[in-house]
DNA sequence: GCTACATCCTCTAGCGGCTAGAGGTTCAAG
DNA sequence: CTTGAACCTCTAGCCGCTAGAGGATGTAGC
């Protein structure tokens, strides 16, 4: 019924070096051990691992998975606060979006040089001298 | 005629550490010292160090900053490797700019939750659940 | 020349979120 | 009982800085 390291990773795709370390962080808790010392998980780790994952691949903070499952732990509760939080998280998103569009636009105008000498390379002169960029945000 | 490492940070908008920290690695030159050991910057420094800022701003990695300015130097050089340079770059933003749209979404829809209990609450019920996902990307 | 003190120096450690490797132990199948 | 895959702990490394301790230097005013 329970399930090595190994096998808690196959199932959520999770590395093994990465379990232990959430595991250290108490990301996970301590699991049950062999008398060798072995790991031994229950199948509401695989559920816990895989919440952890799931979180990670949206981009949430560890921080922030934290306090996430602490609050999925009560169900009762109303789910402002998990609103709140992924609320920021979308925000924070949507700002590195802008970011690199702005980023991107100023290197699609970079591009445009079309393979002359160094001392004539448009991207050469914008990297040297700030004031020739488009975008004068940064 | 010279800078204190001070003057150089004030000009370049470098933190003092960093400086010292690119010097490390290599993408600054070591510069002369005082008798007592203290760095002095000429003003051929600072035009590097800002390159290297701007760079750093539009978000190339340090390995590709080396790699630019070894090409800078060169002025008869053609530019095509440098464009290559940026092209890749360019096409990571892009990358990560697709990415994180994917997520932004991804996160719209998630916090059209209006404040239920935690168990009936749709980012908990998301996050448990990679197949509630709309977008099955990841 | 002397004092005060801002600025500088080196060195080490920490951030986040893992990942890799050394060197040794345990488990399970045959 | 042997084999060998999988496990264990511990340390160090990745990127690009940033912070702090503890001490030395440089410069302005007297």
């Amino acid at each position: 019924m329970s399930l090595t390291i190994g096998e808690l990773s196959r199932k959520t795709e999770v590395k093994i070096p990465t379990i232990r370390y959430y595991e250290q962080i108490g990301l996970l808790a301590e699991p049950t051990r062999t008398e060798g010392q072995q790991r031994r998980y229950r199948p509401e780790d695989v559920r816990r691992l895989n919440f952890i994952r799931h979180a990670r691949e949206l981009g949430f903070e560890v921080e922030a998975i934290r306090q996430l499952l602490g609050l999925a732990g009560d169900p009762d509760r109303c789910c402002g606060e998990v609103h709140d939080i992924t609320k920021a998280h979308l925000d924070e998103v949507k700002d590195k979006i802008a970011r690199l569009t702005a980023l991107r636009d100023e290197l699609e105008a970079m591009v445009t040089c079309d393979h002359r000498q160094i001392s004539e390379c448009r991207i050469i002169e914008v990297l040297a001298d700030h004031r020739k960029c488009h975008n004068t945000q940064h």
